[in-house]
DNA sequence: TGCGCTAATAGACCTGTGTCAATATAGATG
DNA sequence: CATCTATATTGACACAGGTCTATTAGCGCA
């Protein structure tokens, strides 16, 4: 299933009504982000120094096995938040901030009155 | 479970990695925001005339039981993304603009070099 | 009080998913 | 080729979660 195509043209969902089509495209991106664990990959992918992180930075950040975060690195993939590259027998993953910035904007709320 | 207030005061998650803690307390929010019937809910609350919608407009927006729409309510509640305000028979849903900026904020993007 | 309407709760069912151990794959290196 | 390291895949298991029907709770009104 390739990444949101349809949440590239989306008014914020505070201007008007998200069509069932566009809920469920969306929706896949937030359920990605809506655990802990991969939420805390984002941050850590995001916030490197370099903008990549290899994997085995990651299984020593967590608690979990080695192919749980591997699971988890996959989901964050599919639904387009991260990218992967391999460089020798390293896998190194990027954040694709675009994704991020259209879900930001997507939420985004006008200044409250 | 009470509403985010770890969620207050976070720096962007490009920034520096999530706690554990703050990991959680994040999560429940986007989990509630990765179902797409509630994605559109919140859609529709926020982007309504009159800021407010009564439980009866919802049920006819979608083809699912009466007690499926209420529960979504119920778990976008619970997270601090919408109100709720009994007047006579109906029940109305309000937007909580704050917890949807402070989401916002939390995954914004630097503007990439 | 009793009826009718609106919304919430309880309980059941079935699917989805986070986790792990075991195994497979990819690449480097001797 | 054999072997070692790093990562991904598979399969199993337990629990979470979305949906429904049936029931309950709130409120207005006769």
């Amino acid at each position: 299933m390739e990444p949101l195509e349809l949440l590239e043209c989306s008014s914020p969902l505070t201007r008007e009504p998200l069509s069932a089509e566009q809920g469920v495209a969306v929706a896949r991106v937030f359920k990605a982000l809506g655990d802990p664990v991969r939420l805390r990959i984002v941050s850590i992918v995001a916030s490197h120094a370099g903008g990549e992180v290899c994997v085995c930075d990651l299984t020593g950040a967590f608690e979990l096995s080695q192919p749980t975060v591997s699971h988890h690195l996959k989901v964050l993939k599919e639904v387009g938040l991260l990218v992967s590259e391999r460089r020798a027998s390293w896998v190194y993953y990027r954040l694709v901030p675009e994704t991020l910035a259209e879900l930001s904007a997507l939420i985004n709320v006008p200044a409250t009155a």
